[in-house]
DNA sequence: GTCTATATCGGGATAGAC
DNA sequence: GTCTATCCCGATATAGAC
């Protein structure tokens, strides 16, 4: 027990720090194993398929970054609390940016797994939307009635959208993707402000309507 | 020759056809290589790999639209015209809806040769393209000077992610795709009209300053 | 140039002995 | 819970018939 814990965690270390240096695609199975110090067909009995691990690794993110999350909850204004948000992913991520992207292979595919998108992460992404409702509630940001229990959730897949770019920015440093972060934030929280408008309710109306098809 | 090309046809027809049935994946080269009643190398004579028959596909993709393509351009109406370039394609690929699933799995990299944003796509993407250039010219439609250069391909982009949430849609007949493609129709043209006011200048330089960053 | 046949290798996954 | 042996498949290579 104490030993198959020992074991299983051993294997997960290994495979990240191969992810890390090759990537997904260009870490086997039997490296993982040997840098572990175990034999192949031991991986498996911990980890159903090379994708599991990748599983445990969205687990671990999870509960890694819960106090950077927290502590990204500071400022009284929206804008910067996204921004803080964004930023502690990036730094998170930022030494698995490469292995990311072999994984955004699968992210498309809401029925996969891997996907950020699947049943299987729903706990994560729940934990993750979380924040977000944090952060609109704490900031007092006000947030029209119709819209408001789908806030938190447009919120997040903006962040997304900016996590998506972000793995693939070969800009030095991402200096590309923190300019969109800064490009983009006004822009939603202008919207967010406007959304409130009395005279814009067709509009929300529009976004309601599109919002209702995509959770299908 | 004449032979050579039978052959390559026969066996681009072959794995199209295990495509369709099993997804990507599934079908092995030694199944494509049976189905075109050849034997398993000299697949990898006419195709360097697997992947290169994806190509091959997406070529011949772009070839058989066409036609399809230009006679969606009928309308004197952009968001007739739009939803008409966008069923043809559903129509086009609803056999191979499955496939392409698989195939997404690199569409979000745009480093793979497999994404239809990577350099080795260009072409058809430009390709695409001109069909909303002229949607718009040709229906009149007033776009500002600054916008301009750019909202063909806002366009493009648009029906890429209707045509991702098509792929995924398991709903009878897609039918929620529908629906989505009916729902953003009136945003997007009614997008394109607020664009033209002068007030909205701001607005439009914050949306040309993403765009910059995002074409990198 | 077109095609068959075969051999070899690396990598994910599994079965079964211990 | 651990290991060894094995399977399947994609990919590559090669020898040779026509």
């Amino acid at each position: 027990m104490a030993a198959g814990k020992d074991t299983e965690q051993k294997i997960l270390e290994a495979a990240l720090s191969l992810f890390r240096e090759r990537g997904f695609a260009d870490a086997t199975m039997r490296d993982i194993a040997a840098r572990a110090g175990v034999a192949s067909g031991l991986a498996y009995y911990y980890f159903d398929s090379k994708d599991a691990i990748v599983l445990a690794f969205y687990q671990r993110a999870k509960d890694d970054l819960a106090p950077a999350l927290d502590a990204a909850q500071e400022s009284p204004k929206l804008a910067d609390r996204l921004a803080a948000l964004v930023e502690a992913k990036f730094a998170y991520f930022g030494p698995n940016r490469r292995f990311l992207g072999a994984l955004m292979a699968h992210a498309a595919n809401p029925a996969s797994p891997m996907s950020p998108f699947n049943e299987s992460s729903a706990e994560m992404r729940q934990f993750d939307i979380a924040h977000f409702e944090r952060a609109i509630e704490e900031t007092r940001t006000s947030v029209p009635r119709d819209l408001a229990p789908h806030m938190a959730k447009i919120l997040w897949l903006y962040q997304m959208g900016l996590l998506l770019f972000w793995i693939y920015d070969r800009s030095p440093h991402q200096r590309r993707s923190r300019e969109l972060l800064d490009a983009t934030l006004g822009v939603v929280v202008t919207l967010i402000k406007l959304s409130n408008l009395p005279l814009l309710k067709p509009a929300r109306r529009s976004v309601l309507r599109i919002i209702s098809i995509l959770e299908g």
